[in-house]
DNA sequence: TTGAAAGCGATACCAT
DNA sequence: ATGGTATCGCTTTCAA
């Protein structure tokens, strides 16, 4: 059976006061009393009740992570990062993947409400603004990760995407490219839309145009679709010569199509990625992408949600944005003339 | 702020009683009444505490989940299907990564223990087998996933790794080779000394000897690791035609150090893998692999520790062990004369 | 220093 | 049907 604090407070002759202190290191005890109660303690096994001790206003020690799916490279490695910090505080991490549907969202939100936990992390796209309202009314703290929302006042940590869409745009011209595509995630993924302007933004300044029929849109299943619509890409009479991919599993699945339809990459066509997963690095041709620096944001989000930060980032920021950097393997070259 | 069940009770007018019931939908209410008190909850947008009904005795549908690490694929998409059942039972799953570190399993098991979870589901190797006994002591319900526990009483989800390891073996044995090496995880990790006995019995049976000095045993990094071991198995005077590795992440670094040394796969060296995660379908050449069904796994620790199995495995099953499959891809082929 | 007692939010038993 | 109340394990005044 699990021991309770009476348990020891009895085994010790003391109250249960008494061995609060000293679990909480707080109040006055004797030297004495304390070393007893701490062997009651270990000879009994007893863990105080994490649950016990929440109830009486103290925290949970849990934080909730939102992430569209966790099976997806980009997305383990956030978490990998996030749960290292977290753990570094004494906290524990609740995995919730969304595949991006907004039922989900909601669902796993009022759930990790109900839970009472200390913070919640958003790395998937959030829909139904009112629900974060909701939950920053009843005081839950939220930050974003890797993601942003339309308004502000929520914390948040991203990648400049932007500036990641010029710098693939600005490699692409480089090698003297000039007709280029595009494959997206669902637009309502801010970071794709962000990456997008970049890029494109980049290209008119270069005097090139990125029409419409160029940009192509995914759904849920990111490798599978990346390949659908890098085939349709790949059938235009005057086909792109380079194709920017807002995530590396986009990329994977344009690479996968390009292998099939025998075009040579990247003779034929180059393919530049985002993220910087291990998945780039292992593809053949290994894959041109934009990084994104995860274990820092990771770091970060957890230090500003739980209020920890160590630097002496203007205290009170409350949006935070890295540095992407280009990655050059071997998926991008010069068009063929 | 956070309203509470006696909030809605008075805003009601009734008993926080009558709320309960109808929270669990338990006990006798008038129609009328439940109606208006269903009303007021939602009109306080009010949300029972799991944390206040766990302290009555009631569970804290909570599971723990103890991985190596969640940014490796394999783990992160056994994750997912774990994460998948878990709340297809209305569970949160809190994810524990743990570098295979006994300290870290240690904390991360005491943790989970003072949280109340209702459950631990654990994929990582366990040295301290003293803490489990403590964990069902008091009765916490623990179940392994791919990966086994010396004694047994413990309910156990794993693939027929001797049996992968075999067909590891008939695979490269069918093709001709028989200069073989193996790149293995730690020892301590259970499935790969099963893999590599699996193997081994089916090369002896071939009359073919595996000598020791062509098993190589990697530390935590498995990529960097099984490059620079395969490098090591490379530099041999009589140097392998094939190479089994017991997780993909190996056979990568094992595909990297070919690379490099600019020896063809699967020309000159023949290689496979295991598990089947997403990185052997997108490297180049693409990896011959052995396959898990870890989507089926996940779904059945999750039933098997909530004790909720729609099945009929003959009940009281405590251990369960499914078919590995052979994916032929690119990286293995007839070794050259 | 030490301990008694009042909550925290919800459940469940027992009267009414 | 409905409500009063003890209880869960722990924290935190407040007296002693």
């Amino acid at each position: 059976m699990k021991s309770t604090i009476y348990d020891v407070a009895r085994a010790a002759g003391v109250s249960i006061a008494a061995v609060s202190q000293v679990i909480n290191g707080k109040g006055k005890i004797s030297e004495e009393r304390r070393a007893e109660i701490v062997r009651v303690m270990e000879q009994l096994n007893y863990k105080p009740s994490v649950i016990a001790a929440a109830l009486t206003g103290k925290k949970t020690y849990t934080l909730g992570l939102l992430i569209p799916d966790i099976s997806n490279p980009f997305f383990a490695e956030i978490a990998r990062a996030v749960e290292d910090q977290v753990d570094f505080h004494g906290y524990s991490l609740v995995i919730c993947s969304t595949d991006n549907k907004d039922e989900r969202v909601e669902r796993y939100l009022s759930l990790l409400q109900q839970k009472s936990v200390d913070g919640i992390i958003i790395g998937t796209g959030i829909d139904n603004k009112e629900m974060l309202d909701t939950l920053i009314a009843k005081s839950v703290p939220v930050a974003m990760i890797a993601r942003e929302l339309p308004g502000d006042a929520v914390l948040t940590v991203v990648v400049d995407d932007y500036a990641g869409g010029r710098l693939a745009a600005r490699h692409l011209l480089d090698l003297g490219h000039t007709r280029m595509a595009v494959l997206s995630e669902h637009t309502k993924v801010s970071s794709s839309r962000e990456r997008i302007r970049g890029f494109q933004d980049e290209l008119t300044e270069a005097g090139l145009d990125l029409p419409e029929y160029m940009v192509k849109t995914s759904g849920r299943d990111l490798v599978k679709d990346g390949k659908r619509l890098a085939s349709e890409l790949l059938r235009y009479a005057e086909r792109p010569t380079a194709l920017f991919c807002c995530t590396d599993l986009l990329a994977i699945g344009a690479l996968q199509a390009a292998k099939e339809m025998e075009v040579q990459v990247p003779t034929e066509l180059s393919i530049v990625g985002f993220d910087n997963t291990i998945l780039a690095s292992v593809t053949d041709p290994s894959l041109t992408t934009i990084a994104q620096p995860m274990e820092q944001m990771g770091k970060l989000v957890v230090d500003l949600i739980l209020d920890k930060q160590q630097e002496s980032p203007p205290n009170g920021t409350k949006r935070m944005v890295l540095k992407p950097e280009l990655v050059v393997r071997q998926s991008t070259g010069r068009p063929l003339l």
